[in-house]
DNA sequence: ATTAATCCAGTTTTT
DNA sequence: CTGGATTAAT
């Protein structure tokens, strides 16, 4: 048999030649499941001879899709590997919309959120407002409409709400036209969130279905309807999922384990099949990990077998008095640990226990790396860069048009707004044509909705028409002539900066690749001038003085970034691509060397040879404010045992008793008991 | 009305 | 430390 060479153990083997049809895998943590989903895909090309195209593989995040086909590389060949189809819902998604409409551009989610506050705000609850209930917030309704979109096919949001938040049954109507409106103008914009790019898939693959023989589900528990909805519109002739119940962690998100429970009942060929040697972790190891999960309900008995016969070194308790005590102590533990730095991992439970972590470790001058897009893309710097591009190459994105003014003294929001639509009128709907040839038959390209501000906004325009006040800033007279800039309101700063857009749309016409466009976009004086700002403001110390060290600092840091989506960006021909990739792959992208620092959501899937789980505190971990919300205890629980389970040799669990920055409503310091699962795994009695 | 400056609270997890 | 909200200034 071909397959040999896999290495793959008798359960692995029969799940990865199961026959064609519906198999679930239910892989606890450990078991080979990344071996049996690659020898799975080995199986189908070599010896039931399925064109690699038609194999898709789904998985959680884009990373672990690369590792996957990596794999595969080794044991086929690299040809045949990058020719199956392979990432995450999203990202594929994304991929087959591209064929069918190849304009459409993915904004930032920050983006979407300011656009569904305007039209929020249009509404007002005033009149109706109960007194036992207060409407959600904009951001709240936002993040709710997201969840219910994952959760509900079927039903309209206000029915939605009418069922499932009965106390605000009362806005249901109005909270029902505020979405509608929003999906509205979303589609006129041409905007899509992540939402939107599974909810057109579902769609588009009605009109133009891909061809696939067989769909791989990798972390099947976490799949949530909306998910699964693309899964059956693909009508895949086969379907192999792999998953493990006491690892769904994604509640919040509306992973359903409905979904992984009913699999039998749904098809009526299901196969299941069930991988129970566990290969990552030494016998303490799971056995603590095994105490705890048992204290859930279980769907199926759960037995694994310890295979690994290294030296067990029993998983230990560390406790400290202080919060920064304990972020010390384990810096100082890792510092004496002879792990090599890749192979050890902090892990926490909320991303707010990173910086302390990141800090005394680098006290101790120990390089760490941590994961997780928010550092890098939701810097001022790169969100401005990308910014610009994305109004480059989409011209009628208004967004990022009144973005690109946000650093320009004297233009706000507003102006910005009133600047963009001035432009659209002089060039009869475009932009570059309102720059470059404006129609200066058109007599105020300044319409205002107010009587009286257009009486005023008349008789500047006519004041000002005659003097431009830009005369001595240089300007060819091509610009300077331009009906624009007789805006009453554009400050001197706002001028420029349309000239320096005039001049980087003309420098963008000569780019093909988003690696010249980086650099042309860095390279001019709107970045210039964000980028002089940002390192002023930011070499600022605590007492307001200037600080050369921090400016040094400051400017390092802004180069080094540029020069990482410089980078990045090499790897892409399209511009479009390129900028999806920005939003799609944003938290796949790691920065620096060292030891991994990790929520416990994002070590899903890995694993590491030494493991410090900290913050272990009733309240922290488990998050017992979320608890009562999403998936109760349990999914802390779940959470736990997934963080335990990364480890293969060494397993820390620590805690602090009090945290001294932070304290209550009676100026007492906040003080905090260990966490339950400390208990439950009896390391404390 | 719009922008800039200042103050204040709050801080889950991911695509 | 950042975004949001409030307030002061234009």
């Amino acid at each position: 048999m071909p397959l040999s060479k896999l290495n793959l153990n008798e359960n692995q083997y029969k799940s990865a030649t199961a026959k064609v049809g519906h198999n679930l895998v239910i892989a606890s943590a450990g078991t080979g499941k990344t071996s049996t989903i690659v020898g799975r895909i080995a199986y189908l090309i070599k010896v039931q001879k399925i064109p690699p195209e038609e194999i898709l593989l789904l998985t959680f995040t884009n990373k672990a899709s690369q590792e996957m086909i990596e794999r595969v590389s080794k044991i086929l060949s690299s040809d045949i590997a990058k020719r199956i189809e392979a990432g995450t819902f999203h990202s594929v998604s994304y991929r087959h919309l591209k064929t069918v409409n190849s304009r459409l551009l993915l904004k930032r989610e920050s983006d979407i959120k300011t656009l569904f506050r305007t039209v929020y705000d249009k509404r007002d609850f005033s009149s109706m407002i109960s007194e036992s209930t207060v409407p959600y917030s904009s951001k709240h309704l936002y993040e709710l409409y997201n969840f219910y979109q994952n959760v509900e096919l079927e039903k309209y949001f206000g029915d939605w709400i009418d069922e499932n938040r009965e106390e605000h049954s009362i806005y249901a109507d109005v909270y029902q036209d505020i979405v509608d409106e929003f999906d509205e103008v979303k589609d006129e914009l041409n905007f899509m969130n992540f939402n939107d790019l599974l909810l057109k898939m579902v769609k588009a693959v009605k009109i133009k279905k891909p061809n696939f023989y067989e769909v791989l589900v990798d972390e099947y528990q976490d799949t949530n309807l909306l998910q699964d909805s693309v899964i059956t519109a693909l009508e895949p002739k086969s379907l192999f999922c792999v998953g493990d119940y006491d690892q769904s962690i994604y509640a919040f998100n509306g992973a359903n384990i409905e979904i992984i429970a009913n699999f039998q009942t749904r098809f009526q060929d299901a196969e299941i099949h069930t991988l129970t040697k566990n290969y990552r972790s030494t016998a303490p190891i799971l056995a603590l990990a095994n105490r705890v999960i048992e204290k859930n309900d279980r769907l199926y008995e759960k037995r694994l077998e310890v295979t690994k016969t290294a030296p067990n070194i029993q998983p230990k308790l560390l406790k400290y008095p202080e919060l920064f005590d304990q972020y010390r102590g384990i810096s100082k533990m890792i510092q004496n640990s002879k792990t090599p730095h890749e192979k050890i991992a902090v892990l926490f439970r909320n991303n707010s226990s990173a910086d302390g972590v990141e800090a005394t470790l680098r006290e101790l001058k120990i390089p760490s790396k941590r994961r997780g897009g928010k550092g890098l893309f939701e810097t001022k710097e790169i969100k401005a860069l990308l910014d610009i591009y994305q109004f480059l190459v989409n011209q009628k994105d208004m967004m990022a048009f009144i973005h690109i003014f946000e650093y320009s003294k004297g233009v706000g929001a507003s102006i910005a707004k009133e600047i963009f639509e001035g432009l659209k009128r002089l060039g009869k709907g475009s932009i570059y044509k309102g720059l470059f040839s404006p129609d200066r038959t058109v007599g105020n390209p300044f319409e205002h909705n107010r009587a009286n501000t257009q009486l005023l906004l008349s008789n500047y325009f006519e004041e000002l028409g005659t003097v431009s006040r830009f005369k001595d800033l240089g300007f060819p007279d091509g610009f300077l002539s331009n009906p624009i800039l007789k805006h009453p309101r554009i400050s001197e700063d706002g001028a420029k900066t349309l000239f320096e857009l005039r001049k980087l749309m003309l420098d963008f016409r000569k780019t093909s690749s988003p690696f010249s466009a980086v650099d042309t976009i860095a390279n001019n004086d709107i970045f210039r001038y964000i980028f002089k700002s940002l390192v002023k403001s930011r070499s600022k110390l605590a007492n307001g003085e200037h600080s050369k060290n921090k400016e040094k600092d400051a400017i390092e840091k802004i180069v080094s970034r540029a020069r990482l989506i410089k980078k990045i960006s090499r790897n892409y021909s399209e511009h479009r691509s390129f900028l999806n990739a920005m939003i799609l792959g944003a938290s796949d992208a790691t920065q620096g060397e060292g030891i991994n620092l990790l929520t416990v959501h994002a070590s899903k899937g890995l694993e590491f040879r030494e493991v410090y789980i900290v913050d272990l505190m009733n309240g922290r971990f488990p998050n017992t404010k979320l608890a009562s919300q999403n998936g109760g205890i349990d999914e802390e629980r779940r959470l736990f045992y997934v963080a335990v389970t990364r480890a293969e040799n060494i397993l820390y669990l620590s805690f602090a008793e009090r945290d001294e920055q932070k304290r209550d409503e009676k100026r007492k310091v906040r003080s905090f008991e260990p966490s339950q699962f400390l208990l439950e795994a009896g390391l404390i009695l």
